[in-house]
DNA sequence: TTGCGATTGCAAGCACATTATCAATTGATC
DNA sequence: GATCAATTGATAATGTGCTTGCAATCGCAA
């Protein structure tokens, strides 16, 4: 990341523009509307690199590919929508959570994901 | 699963001897201890069968593939050694968990997923 | 014990997310 | 504007987790 590139621009305004995290696809996609030809692996070269200089930050969820966010975020959480697959922010956190391990075992973080359906999709679809 | 055959019983005998969830890989290295020959695909075909009849539930956890555990164990929650890569059990859960959701999101359910050193690797490494 | 269909083990195949290749293009500097 | 290395985009390749095809084997009932 030597050169500030306009497809690197497209990128970093899409990641800022949305309140929550993107996959690599939907980064491209929604990166596409400013920069139409914009290729997957400069997506992937682009997190790749946004994630080591410390700007991105990587948000894993079970079962599904990473999503990225913007990096400097106060502590929260997430959820992933069953319906339409796209993952939200949840504002709190329960510290207590790391009081839960079993002695003996050193805690450094955790990951609660909370599953369900979104704003949009609860209200339509039943089931 | 129509019949009970000696490859099926070798994996049902590990799952209930572990304590912890396991891969498919683990569990296969493991049931080779019983069925030497044992195939992955034996061990895939298992655990769909087994997670269709109930008898095995699916652990999913970020950034890593699904793991397998006994079902009709008492909810709760897990612990992935960043050291070791092993998952462990951790009893309890907080139920306030399935309060932050924002409103008007539905809540089917949530995972907890703590990261640290488990016991074993936390007092022989160091970082 | 026999017989047959279910199951196995191996290997090939598949799905996917991600990375490498490389000629063409572009950004920053002069 | 010319220069040139960094970057891009298209595509091939990779890696990993999992599934399928199929001949050989095995469980189970007669």
């Amino acid at each position: 990341m030597e050169r500030q590139t306009r497809q690197r621009d497209a990128i970093q305004a899409v990641i800022e523009s949305y309140d929550r995290p993107l996959s690599p696809t939907e980064l491209c996609d929604a990166a596409r509307e400013h920069r139409p030809r914009l290729g997957i692996a400069t997506v992937y070269r682009a997190i790749r690199d946004l994630v080591e200089s410390g700007w991105l930050r990587t948000v894993e969820i079970p079962g599904a590919p990473p999503r990225y966010e913007r990096a400097g975020k106060p502590h929260h959480h997430h959820f992933l929508c069953r319906g339409c697959n796209s993952l939200w922010e949840v504002d709190d956190c329960l510290s207590e959570v790391d009081t839960l391990a079993p002695s003996g075992f050193v805690i450094e973080g955790h990951e609660i994901t909370l599953y369900g359906l979104c704003n949009g999709c609860g209200s339509t679809n039943e089931g």
